[in-house]
RNA sequence: GCGGCUGUGGCGAAGAGGUUAACGCACCGGAUUGUGGCUCCGGCACUCGAGGGUUCAAGUCCCUUCAGUCGCCCCA
């Protein structure tokens, strides 16, 4: 044998967990429709530039996580390492800002790279489930945009979640703040841990919920962004809440949560599961408004608002939780003995799939043990044994697995006796099987 | 980028220098050429993540490397 090629560190093949992803999936699309937000589908590529302005000179992800190449062109590419920015600059590209629909909602789904140590819930391909609200500036819009991540989470019967909300303001309120913390940290600054000194440098706000330092005193008495909002900006994070409120979303403010990425203003939401489902990486959702970042990527002045899942966080959170996906159910496994009940055996499963009854049967030849077996294995509800004698009798017997019994059944009343059979009883619900389908 | 733990068949797992690498589950074949699931019999790792070293002898010791896992940084 050749020597095997394994996959790439921090990569993985989806197999057994396909119907995670699945369920995953149609949820998406089903709440996505509900709040009237459109799939965008971007590439997996951009012009580098792309990211180190929209996302951010300074932060790691830019820094030290991009996927970089350049091509045969001589362009720099960056593989995506995560999904707005490429919605923004798609959004500016097709002018959807002149769309008289307002505002533009979009929702997005796909692989995301970062060249990072892989962990639990974290993958150097990963994906995300984000949605992206263009051209409102009203904290409704906010409002909304947490609601359908809580709505889809809903519908994954993931309930055991905790909103995480706080607000950084705008330009004004964040350069106050901004100075009012560095006067805070700047004489004392060397008490802190050796991170919160690179952080006081290239990123001050991150301090805040430093997990070193969490409870040092010039952390906890440093200020907080919320004393330093505009009166505007103050009733725009008033208004979040009074709307979350009135949808009865719960969430806690929490004044030390700041996000990652060097866009956001105003609204910042964190939604975090117990750390008994995910460990220390528990926040399977993070999001907020960015006013600028339309702009700076060359478009119209665009307020939007916005979030991001991490579709393996809510994989591990959906399996600690004991959530399981809907099994895929086979219907019936004809076993067929000999060459001409093969052919019997072939124009019957044609006709029950094109039925809608999902069927299979041995290809190897196998004796009738094997094939049982094969029955088993792949969990069908009923089997059917067409041999020689069936074929002469034009009559078979159809074995339901779940009970044990047996109903007679002639070849040609076959497939209206097992739908029959299906829909008395709870097997078909979620195989959207109907009768007399196709 | 840094640190801890781990790496034996499809899976779980013995083995801690000495002939042919336990065992369990799963799987395959047969007893049983038309009805499986029980039982019995048989099969299933030229090889212990990879490479190198020490030794008469290495799955067992040493080094390197790769991968997995958990944590840090950061993030979803």
């Amino acid at each position: 044998m050749n020597v095997m090629i394994t996959k790439m560190k921090g990569t993985y093949d989806v197999t057994d967990d396909i119907g995670y992803l699945q369920t995953i999936e149609k949820k998406m699309l089903t709440v996505s429709k509900l709040f009237q937000y459109k799939e965008i589908r971007t590439p997996h590529f951009e012009a580098t530039e792309l990211f180190h302005r929209g996302v951010g000179e300074t932060t790691d992800i830019v820094n030290k996580e991009t996927y970089t190449f350049t091509d045969r062109g001589n362009r720099q590419n960056t593989l995506r390492p995560e999904g707005t920015a490429g919605v923004v600059r798609a959004y500016i590209e097709n002018k959807l800002h002149a769309d008289p629909v307002t505002p533009q909602k979009y929702f997005y789904q796909g692989s995301m790279f970062r060249y990072e140590r892989p962990q639990k819930g974290r993958f150097r391909e990963f994906r995300q489930f984000g949605a992206e609200a263009f051209g409102a500036s009203s904290p409704e819009i906010d409002a909304e945009i947490i609601a359908y991540a809580v709505t889809f989470l809903r519908a994954l019967k993931l309930n055991d979640v905790t909103v995480h909300l706080n607000s950084l303001g705008g330009k004004d309120s964040k350069t106050a703040y901004h100075s009012a913390l560095n006067a805070h940290l700047k004489d004392d600054i060397a008490a802190l841990c050796q991170d919160c000194q690179t952080r006081f440098q290239d990123n001050p706000l991150r301090i805040l919920d430093c997990k070193v330092d969490a409870k040092h005193p010039l952390v906890n008495s440093a200020p907080k962004p919320i004393a330093y909002l505009t009166d505007e900006d103050r009733t725009h994070f008033e208004r979040v809440q009074a709307a979350l409120k009135a949808m009865q979303i719960s969430y806690t403010v929490d004044e030390n949560l700041v996000r990652g990425l060097d866009y956001y203003t105003h609204t910042v939401f964190e939604i975090k599961v117990s750390e008994a489902l995910l460990g220390r990486q528990n926040a399977i959702c993070g999001g907020g408004r960015y006013n600028h970042l339309v702009e700076t990527l060359g478009g119209p002045p665009t307020p939007a608002s916005g979030f991001a899942f991490g579709i393996e966080r809510l994989i591990v959170a959906m399996k600690a939780a004991n959530i399981t996906p809907e099994p895929d159910r086979l219907h019936v496994f004809f076993i067929a003995l000999g060459d001409q009940a093969k052919l019997a055996t072939l124009a019957m499963m044609q006709r029950f799939r094109l039925g809608g009854i999902t069927c299979n049967t041995d290809f190897l030849d196998k004796n009738i043990k094997g094939q049982f077996k094969q029955s088993e294995h792949q969990h069908a509800r009923f089997v059917m044994v067409i041999g020689d004698a069936e074929i002469a009798e034009k009559t078979l017997e159809i074995k339901d697995q779940h009970t044990g019994e047996t109903v007679k059944a002639s070849l040609s009343k076959a497939y209206d006796t097992v739908v029959k059979l299906l829909t008395k009883g709870d097997v078909c619900e979620d195989c959207d099987h109907q009768k007399g389908a196709a």
